[in-house]
DNA sequence: TGAATTTACACAACCGATTGCGTTGCTTTT
DNA sequence: AAAAGCAACGCAATCGGTTGTGTAAATTCA
């Protein structure tokens, strides 16, 4: 058994010849003769050498790895994006070192620390809910390790991002309800701390301004996103003297509690009362009372855009990079009906 | 700005001392006086000295990181998995390399050629559905790189696993069935050449013979997974003389589907036919008609219980791994009602 | 006090590949 | 035929640490 691990050298001393000389042939150096050249390649098939990458990451000071930091795993929305993610990378030859923050700040900023020791060419995020400071980011720049961020934005100046629209999404949905003659539409919001809750208010209150009605802010109402509290929201809109005949919930899972909590009240859903929501699981389809629409974010596509804007910041050199022109791509998204 | 990175050797020209000196300082090795190491170990926080790991990985031929391949990380299953992973790898400064094969050998292939490349410690592996030959794992060991595989096992001798017990899974929802009353029960299975399935049939039929009952072929149908082969199997199962009153669904996704055949055929569901279930998704308790029982597969726990072994397996050195002991890990399913 | 031991550090090789520069020997130019 | 050019390859440094061995000074022992 030849259970030697095959270097340069080894095929060097084999032939009599030097490491440079091997090492060129192995790529094709036009200063190494045709004979030399054909006869270190041969061998090498034969010996089946593999370039030890860790040296060769050692010494370019390049590695090929691209860290993804997101806060679960197994929520759908981030499986999906960080899939494509994964998709892109390795149709281009990188890989992706992975850490979940749990939606723990501190967690996230040890993740940042691992993946800098690690070395990583790049980073991408979506930070946890309760991250508010953000030196462990900005550190990054210092040793050139380029950050996307996407869905989950920071509140920082000067950064790569990718996210959905939510207000044009809360918008189409609005609109979309009240074609359907929909007059009270009320809302479900998340947590005011978060980007994409403010944006949600946003479009609700465009879609108000463009159709020129009154802004009933009692029909705007934030949860923390647990049962309880989605439960004891939903109660409270559909107690409303401006009852809502229809709903715009904050996602799929704060949708099935909401259903859940109308059917309790003994609304007949789809008649009493309507729902819209936000497409974050694949199988909301099946549910019993799926939303009449859907916002489609298109969590893969997230991904995957997030993964060739950092592509396109590696393959730019440092002054490149250092006009401060920056990626902030908003993807439209699409109302599913 | 102190924009250069501190290396060791920087610290060692500060303080006029060698390289050597240095990081024995750093590591608290005991042939340093206390005086250079203390000073060492100031300087070393003052000018934030991080080592390059890059260039210890090459060292020390270890790299600390963990491979992972699986078929899709969109799949509840295996995101859930893979976070079990990366929590008990973390948890051990371990991080998670990983790449997802779409179910495709040939990608599957290429992954291990990356992940070896890339020098991991280890490999853990839930294989693609159409993986027949096992080449690409066997040629690890070359390179003393333990594999650790879950879920998906290939039919290979010693090997390192991780599974739950479908037989006794389906057992326990067969005898589950039985005692509500149901004396007819069929299932719905998946593509014969998984072992998982093989292991429902045999579960099956185990449950039978305790009970004395004779074994109707007929109520097993095997589909291929797709939505269309799900309806027809059901379809079939439905028009039997010795009509089912209770299906046994190969998972959750199947499980949908199932249902919504059932429906089409004006049966009304836990009345004219009851259903159960393998657990793959973690909303099934959300939709319209959840199974009566689940036979919960602990994925979280299967991918932790995966790092554990593996952990294990790098703690040891090759002769104490060379000693022919593997581990065949079966977690005992539950039967969730 | 001289010898033996210990303390505290420096030197240098090494991990495996890459690369600038130098050095042969041969061919071409004028 | 001497100068210049070029093809083909070797030397040695380098990336940033780690570690075995060598060695001076300080300490202990006899």
């Amino acid at each position: 058994m030849d259970n030697k691990i095959i270097t340069i050298k080894e095929i060097a001393s084999r032939l009599n010849i030097s490491p440079s000389t091997v090492s060129r042939a192995l790529h094709d150096h036009k200063s190494i003769g045709l004979r030399t050249r054909t006869n270190v390649q041969k061998l090498a098939k034969e010996l089946n050498y593999e370039p030890n990458q860790t040296a060769i990451f050692f010494q370019q000071k390049k590695t090929f790895t691209i860290g993804v930091i997101l806060p679960e795993l197994s929520e759908a929305f981030f499986s999906s994006a960080i899939s494509g993610i994964e998709d892109c990378a390795s149709k281009n030859k990188y890989t992706v070192l992975m850490g979940q923050s749990h939606d723990d700040a501190e967690r996230e900023k040890q993740l940042v620390e691992t993946m800098k020791s690690h070395r990583v060419d790049g980073l991408i995020v979506s930070i946890a809910k309760n991250t508010t400071t953000y030196e462990h980011f900005e550190a990054l720049s210092k040793y050139d390790i380029p950050v996307v961020f996407f869905d989950r934005i920071p509140n920082m100046a000067n950064i790569h991002y990718v996210a959905c629209n939510m207000a044009s999404g809360t918008t189409q949905a609005f609109n979309f309800l009240r074609k359907l003659g929909h007059k009270s539409i009320g809302m479900i919001n998340g947590p005011m701390n978060l980007l994409a809750s403010k944006e949600r208010v946003e479009g609700y209150r465009n879609a108000l301004t463009k159709a020129r009605l009154k802004y009933d802010p009692s029909l705007i109402m934030s949860c923390d996103l647990s049962t309880e509290s989605i439960y004891r929201v939903t109660e409270k809109l559909l107690s409303l003297k401006n009852k809502p005949t229809a709903i715009i919930a904050f996602n799929d899972y704060v949708l099935l509690d909401a259903v859940q909590a109308a059917k309790n009240l003994k609304l007949k859903i789809n008649k009493d009362i309507s729902f819209v929501s936000y497409a974050n699981l694949p199988i909301s389809n099946y549910s019993a009372y799926p939303p009449l629409a859907s916002v489609e974010q298109f969590s893969y596509q997230q991904g995957q855009k997030s993964m060739e804007i950092m592509l396109d910041l590696l393959s730019k050199n440092k002054k490149e990079n250092e006009n401060h022109t920056f990626y902030k791509i908003i993807l439209e998204p699409q109302l599913v009906i």
